[in-house]
DNA sequence: GCGAAACGGTGCAAAAAACGCATCACTAGG
DNA sequence: CCTAGTGATGCGTTTTTTGCACCGTTTCGC
């Protein structure tokens, strides 16, 4: 909207770092671009950006204003949203981050039952490290956050938290197929499949690990999930996984899973949140509540 | 701010009614407004007002709109004001709605000691009954209410709430003068002077008598309860008030004062409260918190 | 029943704002 | 010491906004 065009380029700029780049991407002059924000400064009077050798970097003040600028954003977003709502379009987008837990089965389920009910209204879907996922939401790239083991900010309101307990994957004709549940001692006779360190599957079996006074030193490290996953068919391996991300039937024919006694690995939390004091388009909202719904019916409540 | 001019247009005209009107008193052309606002809807992508032949009124898409437009206001005034805040001015403004027994005593005491603090803060205090203190709220005309027995709308959220029980008060020279606490019948025997029918403080008495299936007859009615309470030093009659229009000394010499016993009318809530979901100002959301704190030291929390 | 007045809408020219280009002053890094 | 990159600025041009005059319509009062 013509009104918001100056915040949009201070957002821009803000991104960058740099003027010139900025109105590279804006479609504009630098000139015409500087002077919309010596004006604005002027207006506002105070200074929002501070002039470095190398380019600009945001002011405290800018700080304050960059927020306020994505907030207004959102803001009109959900105005819109909800004018075309009232319109019978139910038009609207969703934008979520998540764990890769969530990919195979939970999440595409989960849209295609919301579109089925609104064909109108559009997804993104940003897999993220749990620390990454909070930085999407606080700087308004999304709307919800549904996260492993998140680090649990000050900004970070939960929706919904659900028990979720680490499984071991494997191949059938893995030695420990078919066992109810394994101990640590088990596992760690056997070579590992391991997520990277800033992945929740990890941090708990390295504090679990660390508890016995060991460590864990994995055969393959990968970020992906959907790689460690598919590697455990191929080897005796152990993979690990949580039980979201094993939706029914558990990869009925190549791969078996098998819960990590809670004994030895306590279960972690999967949480469904948004920033805090932020108001949700409707069509987020909606989809949030249905996943709120949805965990707590198919999951033990933290 | 440049960038919200249309939307304060839009205010405007809303509040008016006519565009021309409008046109007027934001010394601007008929004409510029009209396409003003024309350009605003073909890029919002629906009208906004609907067109009658004595002027224009909002549409439902108008009425959401106007929301958003005082909320955005609003937003920036806090935005400002955070500015300001930091770079160690601390100034603002607190629009404060209440009723008339916060008048005398309990508002002139506390605005001039959160003024001794922040001395560049300045207030509007607007006397309101309850339904147009929440009037004045929703409108975003104020940021805070302070009223005695609320409607209590929905969109009204509650910051503190204290028991007001109603006093009667009377010339020393009444013959009721000197007791502890009042009976209604006792009251009934004597000249009444109330407040009209909008007023707390009437709906209690009104209710009461209800109860004892009798009706209330006033000797004299007025709007203020100023007029009431000097009224009452002038001949043998009784008007009300809430302890919090009475702070000690009360009225020492010309006037005395004695509650209401509770089994006969109950007492009322006296209550503080902003817009829900409303981000305050600074300046407001601290005035606000120094209210909470004094009455909850002062009167009885209910 | 018929003007007068008030309303929103529009064509056109003038005024204002924004823009692009060329250029300056400055800094960091080679 | 020179080059490349940065933000700032003067000036002519383009785009946007505004003011004026006027139109079609409706309502109200005489």
């Amino acid at each position: 909207m013509r009104h918001l065009v100056t915040y949009r380029f201070i957002d821009e700029v803000s991104k960058v770092g740099s003027i010139r780049k900025a109105a590279e991407t804006l479609n504009i002059t630098p000139s015409a671009l500087n002077r919309r924000i010596q004006a604005f400064e002027e207006e506002l009077g105070a200074q929002v950006f501070e002039r470095l050798p190398r380019g600009v970097r945001l002011n405290t003040v800018g700080e304050l204003l960059i927020h306020h600028i994505r907030s207004q954003i959102s803001d009109l977003d959900r105005l819109k949203s909800r004018i075309a709502d009232l319109e019978g379009v139910r038009r609207g987008h969703v934008s979520i981050a998540c764990s890769q837990a969530l990919l195979p089965y939970f999440l595409p389920r989960q849209i295609a039952a919301y579109r089925r009910a609104h064909p109108a209204v559009t997804f993104s879907v940003l897999p993220r490290d749990r620390a990454a996922a909070e930085q999407e939401l606080t700087s308004y790239r999304c709307d919800l956050a549904l996260v492993f083991e998140p680090v649990r900010l000050a900004e970070f309101q939960a929706l919904a938290v659900v028990r979720q307990a680490v499984h071991a994957v494997m191949a059938p004709t893995h030695p420990l197929a078919g066992r109810e549940t394994l101990r640590l001692r088990d596992v760690q006779r056997y070579p590992l499949c391991l997520p990277t360190v800033p992945y929740g599957v990890r941090q708990l079996l390295e504090q679990a690990a660390a508890r016995r006074g060991e460590t864990l030193t994995p055969t393959l490290e990968s970020d992906s999930f959907e790689f460690l996953r598919h590697y455990a068919a191929n080897e005796a391996v152990l993979a690990f996984q949580i039980p979201i991300g094993l939706q029914p039937p558990v990869h009925a024919g190549d791969l078996v899973s098998a819960p990590v006694d809670a004994r030895d690995v306590p279960a972690g939390v999967l949480l469904l949140g948004q920033l805090r004091h932020r108001a949700l388009p409707v069509a987020s909202a909606r989809f949030a509540d249905q996943l709120v719904t949805e965990l707590q019916r198919s999951f033990d409540v933290a």
